[in-house]
DNA sequence: AACTAATTTAAATTATATTTCAATTTTATT
DNA sequence: AATAAAATTGAAATATAATTTAAATTAGTT
């Protein structure tokens, strides 16, 4: 979380037209992890010049130059979130939708020592766990 | 892997066509990760009438039933293995686009327990590691 | 064999994402 | 500040994966 996405595009020398800001702005401020629909809302509310096809060539943008990161939950729809956080895996509520994020080291490094048994170098992973809240007596 | 999917079908009283009987075939005796177009493909082969429409319904009517399941390795197509076999994990070689499986009960135990203390009952995950061959000196 | 309901094909449609291209905006240069 | 060159944009067209429609066929039942 050093540096603001705005600051990090710049580093990356990317250009910052004003739709970029809205939209890094927007991820900058956001905890949820919305598409690409949702990103468009977000950002007419705020420019309502903004088109979609700009969404989704700077999410691609970003997600390519390391500054969001892609989710896929199985419904079709990808979705972004600031990839500048700590690392974090995700677990879905498949009742209702919500998605718990979490840290575990010792899953971590179990990930990479499973793949240099495989003979592999991690590169990256995807943990989503998927589950149904546990309900009290 | 007691029954074959022609017999687990039976069993969910689903209806079993040639087209359903040639696609479970192709997959029961496959050990990669085809996608909708590879079992059109491989399905043709067998028997030209099949279409890709049945292709797609079959696949979803068989990950409906548990009978496949549906694996994204985030290229936008979706592949398919046979669900009925020991539960295990991917790891994608990011240079080949190879698929090796694995499974380990340490990461299974581990992702039950997370999902526990976030007040989460597991009722499934998705686990996949991506990596590069590491070079033998 | 006839009947009913499910399944099939082929084409049309939908949903998500990408690309095209003229117009505009940005950045670097003067 | 004005200019030129290059990148970016919006709107529409296109691409790709998946689903649905509707008429025809097939499976299972009587």
């Amino acid at each position: 979380m050093s540096e603001t996405i705005s600051e990090r595009c710049e580093i990356k020398g990317l250009r910052m037209t004003n739709q970029r800001k809205v939209i890094a702005e927007i991820i900058e401020n956001t905890f949820d992890h919305p598409d690409v629909e949702e990103l468009y809302n977000r950002a007419s509310a705020i420019d309502d010049s903004i088109s979609i096809a700009t969404v989704y060539r700077t999410v691609k943008l970003f997600e390519e130059s390391g500054i969001l990161d892609k989710l896929e939950f199985g419904d079709g729809r990808a979705r972004y979130e600031n990839a500048d956080r700590e690392h974090h895996d995700h677990l879905i509520d498949i009742n209702s939708g919500k998605v718990i994020e979490f840290v575990d080291n010792e899953i971590e490094e179990l990930q990479e020592l499973i793949a240099l048994r495989l003979g592999y170098e991690l590169r990256g992973h995807k943990l989503e766990l998927y589950g149904v809240p546990i309900k009290k007596a």
